[in-house]
DNA sequence: ACCTGAACACCGTTCAAGT
DNA sequence: ACCTGAACACCGTTCAAGT
């Protein structure tokens, strides 16, 4: 109640008259990094930005809208990244990482990415991914299965991610000590019930979520070779 | 609007006084089921047990534990489903299949399960999966990340089913014309920029959410395998 | 055309008061 | 112990009124 008299006369804002769609984006994209999707109230972004709602929901639908655009906003940096490698393995990984870094930056986009699928910006990152499987000599008929396979796996780990950013950022314990509780309580259960979970318990300290995302990568990819070798009939064992 | 008082007069609720904990996640199951994510308002639920606020807050923490309450109900039955069968592979599709099954007629759970994707109910899940990949020959220290992958994709998965029902309730169009319009969208885009997205249109029309669903599933089984078959990973960057 | 901000229709949650 | 429901502190969104 107190804090907004206080800045109004520390900082004035700079910004005569300019409210453009972008800033007001932008503007939304700062204040999610800052305080999590939660924080991104119209009340906190008229405030930021000096102005009226009227004034936001003259450039933006609704809540939604500047939601999905923010989200548009920072994907599009990943898809468009860095260029083609030469092994499209790499390739694949690549891509996957920096729609992990992207929402390991931005949780917030892991909730989003999962609430609308259907974004063009995906199309994008399904037709790049379409192509390297090209390139991995996948069948026609096998690319778009195994390409959502490879996205629901991607943003399966994504809502994961966005999940314990959100829990984190509730409760005051840092990375460290979540962990720790975490392999406390698992070391408790019932060795008889859970004998696996029991056991994994000792690994959770020293759990790297980036590496797993890795692993869970390779397993796709190796299992996308083996499907397409399976179309010749060709033992292996 | 209309529809409650038709059902008072209608039938009477037979219970006189007994409001439990358990009644009131069943009816907050009820209300998810009918209309959705969006139609579970504490309001509608005192409405429905023709009760006040404070009864329900008393036998219930807020509504973030009716809702993990509730999909902890659904899911239980999934989890302890069918016995074990012969086969580990065939378990774990079954086991995956299963969850797909519980989100595809309850897709609220998809939603729920990727914002508390640690709630003690998942821990059964990981458990008997890691079991089957025991049963796989799947060495220890991949056990585990073998299983994270496996539930990263069926969570991906059961957020997008969930998102997809979302939109669906949101629009008056049923699935065929949904599917019908996404096909039409797709073959628009420009085949030069979008060659595999533009192929994969003609496809859209006889898509199989389960089955797609299957060939990921067997996707992961086949890397698992290999992962398990090459003992020293490759080089790569 | 662009902006302002009081007002509206909702939320989840609390709590003094009842039985 | 269990329940009631007015009241509170928020939301997103609208819209007559200003420039």
């Amino acid at each position: 109640m107190e804090k907004k008299a206080a800045k109004s006369s520390a900082r004035a804002p700079r910004r005569t008259r300019g409210l453009s769609r972008e800033l007001i984006i932008q503007t939304a994209i700062e204040i999610l990094d800052g305080g999590g999707e939660k924080a991104l109230t119209l009340r906190a972004l008229t405030e930021r930005l000096s102005t009226g709602y009227g004034a936001i929901y003259h450039h933006v639908a609704d809540k939604g809208d500047l939601l999905a655009t923010a989200t548009d906003s920072v994907i599009t940096g990943v898809v468009s990244g860095p260029g083609a490698d030469a092994d499209p393995r790499a390739a694949l990984r690549r891509l996957a990482l920096g729609l992990f870094d992207a929402v390991d930056a931005h949780p917030w986009i892991g909730t989003e990415l999962s609430r609308q699928p259907w974004r063009p910006v995906l199309l994008d990152f399904y037709e790049r991914i379409g192509r390297l499987l090209e390139a991995l000599d996948v069948p026609q008929e096998a690319r778009f299965d195994a390409a959502g396979t490879l996205v629901n796996y991607v943003l399966g780990v994504a809502a994961q991610n966005a999940a314990h950013a959100r829990l984190r950022a509730g409760s005051t314990t840092d990375r460290e000590t979540f962990l720790a509780n975490a392999a406390t309580q698992w070391a408790q259960l019932a060795p008889r019930r859970y004998p696996i979970v029991h056991a994994a318990a000792s690994q959770l300290g020293e759990h790297d979520d980036r590496a797993q995302f890795l692993v869970g990568v390779d397993i796709f990819l190796a299992g996308i070779s083996a499907l397409h070798r399976q179309t010749s009939p060709e033992v292996l064992e």
